[in-house]
Parts: C-alpha cells; structure tokens; sequence
DNA sequence: GCCGTTTTCGGCCCGACTGTTTTCAGTCG
C-alpha cells in the first residue's frame, strides 16, 4: 500500500512549492491531495488499477498522473526535479517550530545557513539578529524551536497524551468560572500520536483559567500567552495548547479545535453556499438591523447545533477527516459506532502462568469489577520462552484451575484460551488435543519477523486455516515508533480469514493499535469479525479498552461488527461455527 | 491545482498571537 507515501511526497513538493513563494491555491490544491490519498482506507494502487483517481476529492488530472506514475515507477519526476532545485537545508528548516518558508528562505539566501548545526551557530553568534527585521527574540526563538526539534522530535503516543490531557482537564474543570473543559485536536480523534494536546475551556473568567494553566505542575516553558489562548511546553517534551472561549461558542469551539482541519474547510465551505459563515465563534447569518448590516449567531452552543445548521447529522469526531464522513452525514448514512459500554468482555489478557502480573483470580475480579460478563485468558504457548510459555503440563493444570475457579463465580466466566505462536511454517505451537480443549485459540506471530512477505503472508494464511485458529492477533507486528509492520499482504490476509471464519484483533495496547483504523475498515469490507483484546499483561492495562474503541470507531465499525460486543454464550457458538465446518 | 443545484472561469476557511513594526507580515492551528 502506498498511499502514505505519496501522501508524503505531495507534502513535500508543496513545502517546496511554499519555499518558492508559489500561488497559495495550487499549494493546498497538493496538501488536500495528501491528506485525500492518506486517509483513503483501500490501497491508492487499486483507486489506480480502476482509474477511478479523478473521482476522490481534490484529485484531479494533475495530482491522478503524478500517482499514476509513482505507482508505476516508484518515483515521481516533477518532486525529483523540484528537489534537484532546492537546498535540503530549506525543507530541515521549516520543521523548526516558529520558522516558516519566508524566514526559511531569508536565513538561506541572506546568512548562507546550510544545515542545522550552522542555523545553531549562527543564533548563538547574534548574527541573525543584524538582519533586518529580526532581532533578539527571533534569535531565541530558533533556538528553542531547535531544542524542541531535537528533544521530542516526532509525535507523542496516545497512550501518553490521553492520560496528560484528561489531566489538564480536570485540573481546569476545578476552578471557579470554568464552565465546561474538554480535550480537542487529534486526540480526541483519537489518532494514534498526536502532535501536541488541545484543551478547550469556556470559562466567565478566562485570566484565571490562562494563568492555572500556564502555571500547572509539568509545565517547562510558556511559548505564548494571550487573553484567550496558551501555549506551553511540558516537561516530556509535549506541547501543549489552551483556548478559552464563551460558553455561547463551545460546541462551535470544540469543532473547530476537533478538526481535522480538512474537516474544518468542508464544513465552512457547507456554511457558505448556506449564505452563512462558521468559525470558531459560531454558525452566523448576515441579517439587517437597523444599525445595517450584522450578524446573527444561529448555532454555536453545541456540536450537534452546528452540525445541524449546516444541514449534517452529527459526525463522531473520530471519523472527521473528510473521508466520506460528510457526503454519509448529508445522505443520512452514518454508522452508527461501536461504544465502550457496548464490550461484555476482553479477549487479550496474561496471567502469571506467563508474563502477565497477575494471579486468575485477580484478573476475574478485576474484569467483572469493569462489568464484563467474560474474560479469556491467552497466556504464551510453550515456544515462547522469553514470555515463559506454558508447556502442556502448565496448561492442562491452568485449565483446571479456571474450571474451579468459574465454580464459584456468579454471573461471570473465564475462558480458557492461549495465544499460540505461528510457526515459520504456518503450523501452531501445540499439541492438537490442547487446542481441542481450550474454548478459543488466539494465534500470532512472535518470532522471525524479517521473512519476505509472500513467505510471511503464506506462513499466517495457513495457520488460519487451522480449524482451531480463531483470532488472529495483532496481525501486523508494528510497535508505533519502534518497529515497523512486518512485510505482508493484509488483502489476502483479511481474504483469508473472511475465508475461513476467523476473526482478527484490533490489539488495544496504545503502542500497537494494531489493526490500524484504516486496516479495520478494509477488513470489515472483506466480511472480517474484528475482536479487541487488551493483551493486558498488569491489571491497569484492562483500561486500554478506549484506545482499542477509539481504533474501531477511526475505522468506521459498529457494535455489529465486534466479536466481543456478543455475550459470553455468543461468542463460543461464534467461534465453534469455524470449528465445526472444517 | 481543483472545482461547479447560482460558475468551465474565477474563485478557493478563518482567526489569534508574536515580533517587528506604527499598520502588518509571518506562522500556526
């Protein structure tokens, strides 16, 4: 699948195009294209195959040659020429928070910068300061955009901006005059890394709510502070934002601030050919008074009101990247998204057989204290020593013990089950009468991850067609940040397991939300059952459910569509459907 | 460069904050 590639050189050449002072238009035309080809949930090369390019939103003949031609060739001619010439230093440059094209260009052509480490020098020496219009503070502001460049880098994880973020909110929502507080920006989207943490606030003394946050425990640095808004830097590395509104504007706020901003542009687009106009503060109609001419506020309150002015039922936020969302909000047709308090039980989880931390009783307790019905334990199989993998001695003496123990439990049930490795061969990690007796098989891929991928795909095809395999668990291996997915063909894969009656996980664990959200909506197209699964290893992991939900939700999945949404008794005549038929 | 229930040409989302300036450009989201 390429589509993130060429998201990624479309951004590039528009950087490029930026650098050169080009029109405006014909940059966002490429951005737009970005951001169209990156949230398509199929791969781009079969849009291609069909010649069905021209017919995604801001893909017209130009940007549909240039994919054309990178699915062909793997390049891309206009970028390499664009490339060939511009200094590299120009597009490093424009990383640096706080340095756009312009000064990007200036600091170049005007001080001879060519890297970085010059860029460094030159502001320790007070040389960009005898520029005109630049002066000491610009000076200290590259520097501090360098720091951070080099500091935190990249985006911050979810799994650690969530938790920051409801922080933040909840110290907010303790002041007095703060009416309402929520986290806004990609993490509410629930992307998998985020870029920085948008809070919003309303609030009828927005000072006090500015200086509380600017002054909060973490904070490193202050970037900016204003009557409205805030920016500060936490001690990780996070960046972090606060805009405090009206109460009167907080849906209209909360939209705004939720993106993503190619949502945003749809919509304000929706108001104006509505004869209205949406910004941050509202849904505004002109009208006449008798003062002349003013503006109205129609809706603002609430997200659902703004939606509905704009003529849309409401769109999740999970699902706002103008992916289709809007088109299905105006025809009606919005999935109706799978919800936290529509899980009955977990899939994924490590007792200390393995390399969980906990004993079966404590993971029982635990999970039906979270009102699920059922949890099935999946320690390691006997290959995976590193994780201690149960020999079949230790399983058959688990078994017993998860009999006595759902002796005595009242309206809640273990589940026997194991996460079996996959062999390089495609065969399982155990014995055929261990895996007849336990009430669902999970299988997955610990080891050999370099093999190529028809090796790699054939290697998991044949371990679903194992009767006895029926959840396939987080299927591609990648840790965000860390390790990339393994090299396999996810078509023939979901093919396969569409095939065969077996369900694949989406793993909640915030490091690996794997399958991706764009992965899920492929899958569940090819007729695939997604099951989510924690693979808590320590009890507080259970509470990694949301980001497994939120994954579902970005990929368009409804209750329908999640094994786990079933009840207990559900879930087994689910999985012994596979069985039975082989 | 894309796009069209007022358009195949002439538009293209909207506002806050900073830093350097006396009215605004650049950057960001």
């Amino acid at each position: 699948m390429k589509n993130e590639e060429i998201a990624k050189r479309f951004d590039e050449i528009a950087d490029i195009l930026e650098l050169r002072g080009e029109n405006v238009f014909r940059i966002n035309a490429y951005r737009r294209g970005a951001r169209t080809v990156e949230g398509l949930a199929r791969p781009i090369e079969d849009a291609a195959a069909e010649g069905a390019l021209a017919e995604l939103p801001g893909i017209g003949k130009d940007l549909a040659s240039k994919i054309e031609e990178f699915v062909e060739k793997g390049s891309m001619s206009y970028l390499e020429e664009l490339r060939s010439g511009t200094p590299p230093i120009l597009l490093e440059m424009l990383r640096i928070p706080g340095v756009g094209p312009k000064t990007a260009v200036r600091l170049h052509e005007e001080l001879g910068v060519s890297s970085l480490d010059e860029l460094r020098r030159a502001a320790l020496d007070h040389r960009i300061q005898a520029l005109p219009k630049m002066k000491a503070k610009t000076e200290e502001n590259i520097l501090k955009g360098l720091d951070f460049l080099s500091r935190a880098g990249g985006r911050t994880p979810i799994g650690v901006a969530l938790p920051l973020a409801l922080r933040v909110v909840a110290e907010l929502e303790k002041l007095p005059g703060v009416k309402r507080a929520a986290a806004a920006g990609s993490l509410r989207r629930f992307r998998e890394t985020v870029g920085d943490i948008d809070i919003l606030c309303a609030s009828s003394s927005p000072a006090a709510a500015i200086a509380a946050f600017t002054h909060q425990d973490g904070v490193a640095r202050v970037l900016a502070e204003g009557s409205t808004k805030a920016s500060v830097v936490m001690r990780d590395g996070i960046q972090a934002d606060l805009r405090v509104v009206d109460e009167e504007a907080f849906g209209s706020a909360l939209a705004y601030f939720t993106g993503s901003k190619e949502h945003n542009i749809r919509l304000r687009e929706i108001a104006i050919k509505r004869g209205m106009k949406l910004s941050e503060y509202g849904v505004f109609k002109a009208a006449r008074g008798k003062d002349g001419a003013k503006e109205i506020r129609v809706a603002g309150r609430t997200e659902e009101e703004v939606y509905k002015a704009l003529g849309l039922s409401f769109i999740p936020p999970e699902i706002r990247e103008d992916a289709g969302e809007i088109e299905a909000a105006r025809a009606g047709k919005l999935p109706s998204l799978v919800e936290l308090s529509d899980i009955r039980g977990d899939l994924h989880c490590h007792s200390d057989y393995s390399d969980g931390a906990a004993t079966l009783t404590e993971i029982a307790a635990a999970a039906k204290a979270r009102g699920y019905s059922y949890m099935l334990i999946t320690d390691h199989s006997q290959g995976l020593h590193v994780a201690n993998g149960l020999s079949p001695q230790r399983l058959i003496r688990q078994m017993g013990e998860i009999d006595r123990l759902n002796e005595k439990l009242k309206g809640f049930r273990l589940l026997k089950g194991s996460e079996v490795d996959i062999l390089p061969d495609g065969a399982l990690d155990m014995r055929e009468d261990l895996l007849e007796r336990l009430d669902v098989v999970y299988v997955a891929i610990h080891s050999n991850f370099k093999m190529k991928r028809d090796a790699m795909t054939r290697r998991v095809v044949a371990a679903l067609e194992h009767p006895r395999a029926h959840i396939l668990a987080h299927p591609t291996g990648r840790l965000i940040g860390v390790r990339d997915a393994y090299e396999i063909d996810m078509a023939e894969i979901f093919a396969a397991a569409a095939r065969t009656g077996t369900a694949i996980e989406i793993n909640a664990h915030p490091a690996r939300l794997d399958l991706d959200s764009g992965n899920c909506r492929l899958a569940a197209d090819a007729g695939v059952m997604i099951a989510i699964g924690t693979d808590t290893h320590v009890l507080p992991e259970l509470e990694n459910m949301v980001y497994g939900i939120g994954t579902a939700r970005r990929g368009w999945l409804s209750k329908g569509n999640i094994l786990n949404t079933r009840t207990c008794k559900q879930v087994i005549s689910i999985i012994n459907k596979k069985s039975s038929a082989a």
